[in-house]
DNA sequence: CCTTTTACCTACCATGTCAATAGGTTAATT
DNA sequence: AATTAACCTATTGACATGGTAGGTAAAAGG
């Protein structure tokens, strides 16, 4: 299950792309227009910054801002940063100790193959093909 | 993340599968093969009673045993049984409350599309494409 | 220099889930 | 009657989630 600390992530990589004025977008215009409480987003954005996905500015006519083209970001990335994981069971996690099963699981490959699709999806995905897509509904 | 609920139980029917004897299988032998805690187990594996997977007899002579062919199980159908749901965000789950941002939202498709491609992942798998395939290790 | 604006930082909290454990009851077989 | 094994209820400790509260530092405008 993906939280909100990579959904809300993504909308505010989403909302910074929209509003690209060139200037800083304070964070308490993000979270009225996302309908995010601006100081749970302080926490998740404060984790952007140092992760490199986003620019912050302190003082009058700071905010944040993207600092790279839309079409830079994978969305894979920004998962990852966030969850720390796009993994779907533990033993797949990057710092994961070797599981001692690993060599008579049976369910092993199955994972590893999700895991491999899941990879692809979300690293072939692109913040600009996200851009403009609203959701289908009226 | 697809927690030990689902993982065991897939191990319990793998199981079932390869110790297919005719007979009921006692909880306690499979717990001892697969190194998992018996009590903890039976937790799991009540739910996969009533849940249609396996049937459990009482008494002397008891367990548990596959109640179909092992081709004819999904993985998609024992994980979404156990873990509630495939989803990946809570706004695609089955009983989900409809999301009002669901028409404005540009992060919905994307959610969608993966949902999607997990669910003919899981569901195209089957447990007999499971039995024999050991991890690829040594 | 002072005020305003904004990011940044630490701490706390309520709720829920996960992975078990403990101990007892019912059912079926020998 | 004894044994075996499923079934049932309750409890636990650790951790994650989704916040809230309040304060500090930095930058800009006047």
């Amino acid at each position: 299950m993906i939280s909100t600390r990579g959904r809300y992530a993504i909308r505010v990589l989403l909302d910074l792309a929209e509003h690209d004025t060139g200037h800083y977008i304070p964070l308490r215009d993000i979270a009225e227009r996302q309908g995010i409480s601006k100081k749970y987003l302080e926490i998740i954005v404060k984790d952007m910054v140092s992760g490199g996905l986003v620019s912050g500015a302190s003082g009058k006519g700071g905010g944040y801002r993207l600092c790279r083209r839309p079409e830079d970001y994978s969305i894979g990335e920004v998962i990852e940063l966030m969850e720390g994981s796009l993994a779907t069971v533990a033993c797949l996690e990057a710092g994961a100790a070797p599981c001692p099963r690993a060599s008579v699981c049976q369910t092993l490959p199955l994972w590893t193959e999700y895991h491999q699709l899941t990879l692809d999806f979300f690293y072939g995905k692109r913040l600009s093909d996200l851009l403009g897509k609203a959701g289908g509904g009226i």
